[in-house]
RNA sequence: GGUCCCAUCGUCUAGUGGCCUAGGACGUGGCCCUCUCAAGGCUAAAACACGGGUUCGACUCCCGUUGGGACCGCCA
């Protein structure tokens, strides 16, 4: 069981892109097959070698690995002519002298007067060359009959011949096109699965014509769904992101992308969160859905936070090192303990939806200059919290240890005493250390934060207090 | 315009003729938990596009209508 993923490098691997390699790469491992990166590149003119690069680098991320490959069709040009030449030899193709102007002419004629565009055929039976030009081959398609796909998604679909057009092969500079290469390249690989989008499903009985004037078997066809955008229609940038690696940059955890795509099209009950082991274990084309599919960012902003609370710490503080170079939490350079950054994480792990949130979450345990919110002060460092900020410094002055345990200890003894509830402390002292509202618990925060740095940063906040009173009273 | 594909909550989907009073998930509302914010738990609103058949019985099968999409390149 061989199967391909064949993207031509004219932009970055995008969303579409990867859930396409994405199935090849199940379907693959799930069988114990071979799994072939192909980059597409006769377009010579749209593709860049900086694109196969990031291609590369997005299936890297996504942890797709192929088992042979990078192949690169334009490393291929000799073997195209070869197969060219025998089908002009049989008959089944012929020179076409027509002039891309002319044909693109005829085509604007045939749509204003409502009609389809096809081929007249008109270079056809020619016996001469035309002087002063240089012919595209074209490949004879058969007039009559049917073609039919049996598809592993779709079914049985049936193409009547007549509506087949006499396609070019060969470009009139001697490049090669698309249906021809692709038919060679899987007929040469053995591919045996052909798994792409169904914005292909019509190129595929004129590609069951060039097999069979080949004379090789066909391959197993998988027409997957297409992934729309809010608007149901393709997905594109219009769409927002589309780019995989614009899903690094954000910070998006690989699985939860993976796990995302998967579920666009494909099912297993209802499950909905997978290792990756049961996605190979449990994938098949049975649970694969004939509809298109829209993109929904907020499903997989839900996953990516999933993924990220399921994740070790230790391995979440590795991989936000440069979303807090990029938020400048931190600078380059500077040294960070990452035994105490992995604790730091796992305190705010369940409250970011992507790294970039751990990032910033991750300032008030970075930066000791704290910066207090103005509405967050106003309401909470003022004379009613004064005496219990000055009541806690010296308690946890006191403490020997600065455990969870102790800390709260500490704070409802001190309530207590004042007869308030446990957030008329918690919260001035949550301005205090984080300079808002919003944090992990706070005995966690102090936790972490340690003694030291703790007692220095109340003791600013109740200065901060002194040197600034508020204002009437209302 | 032609060809082809598709059709269950707003979105992703379960459903393979009786198990459906149509299930789950995201999102949305409410409640609980609670030192804040999350997370978590409970809960609510929310769908079989329509019309004909077939059948004792249709979300499930067939036909049509409507709606959406893709493709129609010397792009891939």
């Amino acid at each position: 069981m061989r199967v391909r993923f064949a993207p031509s490098p004219t932009g970055f691997l995008h969303i579409g892109g990867a859930r396409t390699a994405l199935f090849n790469w199940l379907y693959a491992r799930h069988h114990g097959g071979t799994f072939i990166l192909r980059i597409e590149d006769t377009d010579r003119s749209r593709s860049t070698d900086e694109y196969i690069d990031a291609i590369i680098e997005g299936m890297k991320w996504l942890g797709l690995d192929w088992d042979e490959g990078p192949f690169r069709q334009t490393d291929r040009f000799d073997v195209y002519r070869d197969y060219v030449k025998k089908l002009v030899g049989e008959g089944k193709a012929y020179y076409c002298y027509c002039s891309p102007e002319e044909l693109e002419a005829r085509r604007q004629e045939a749509l204003s007067q409502g009609k389809t565009p096809k081929y007249d055929g008109r270079c056809r039976n020619l016996r001469e060359p035309v002087p002063g030009r240089t012919p595209a081959v074209r490949f004879r398609m058969p007039q009559e009959g049917y073609t039919v796909v049996d598809d592993m998604i779709k079914g049985k679909v049936e193409f009547e011949n007549v509506q087949l057009d006499d396609l070019i092969i060969l470009r009139s500079d001697g490049t090669p096109t698309y249906n021809l290469t692709v038919v060679v390249d899987d007929v040469d690989m053995k591919i045996t699965h052909v798994i792409r989008g169904d914005d292909h499903l019509n190129n595929t009985p004129k590609q069951m014509q060039l097999y069979q004037a080949f004379g090789y078997p066909l391959p197993r066809f998988a027409h997957l769904p297409m992934i729309l955008g809010a608007d149901k229609t393709r997905l594109s940038k219009r769409h927002g992101a589309t780019s995989v690696m614009a899903y690094h940059d954000m910070g998006y955890l690989p699985g939860a992308l993976i796990n995302y795509l998967v579920r666009l099209g494909w099912s297993y009950g209802d499950q909905e969160v997978f290792a990756q082991e049961e996605l190979v274990r449990y994938f098949s084309f049975e649970n694969v859905g004939k509809a298109a599919a829209v993109f929904n960012p907020e499903k997989l902003l839900w996953l990516n936070q999933q993924y990220i609370i399921a994740s070790a710490p230790e391995r979440l503080a590795e991989l936000v090192v440069p979303f807090l170079l990029r938020e400048n939490v931190i600078s380059e350079g500077q040294p960070v303990d990452m035994g105490w950054l992995a604790r730091a994480v796992k305190t705010l792990q369940e409250r970011a939806k992507t790294l970039a949130d751990l990032a910033k979450s991750l300032r008030y345990y970075l930066v000791g200059d704290v910066q207090y919110d103005a509405k967050a002060k106003d309401k909470f460092l003022n004379e009613k919290s004064l005496p219990l900020l000055k009541d806690l410094n010296a308690e946890l002055e006191a403490l020997s240890g600065f455990s969870h345990q102790e800390l709260e200890r500490v704070f409802r003894a001190i309530v207590e005493k004042h007869g308030v509830k446990l957030g008329a402390l918690a919260q001035p002292v949550r301005v205090a250390v984080t300079g808002g509202t919003e944090s992990p618990g706070i005995f966690e925060v102090l936790e972490v934060l340690g003694k030291e740095e703790t007692m220095r940063r109340i003791g600013k906040a109740i200065a901060a207090i002194g040197e600034n009173p508020p204002g009437k009273e209302s």
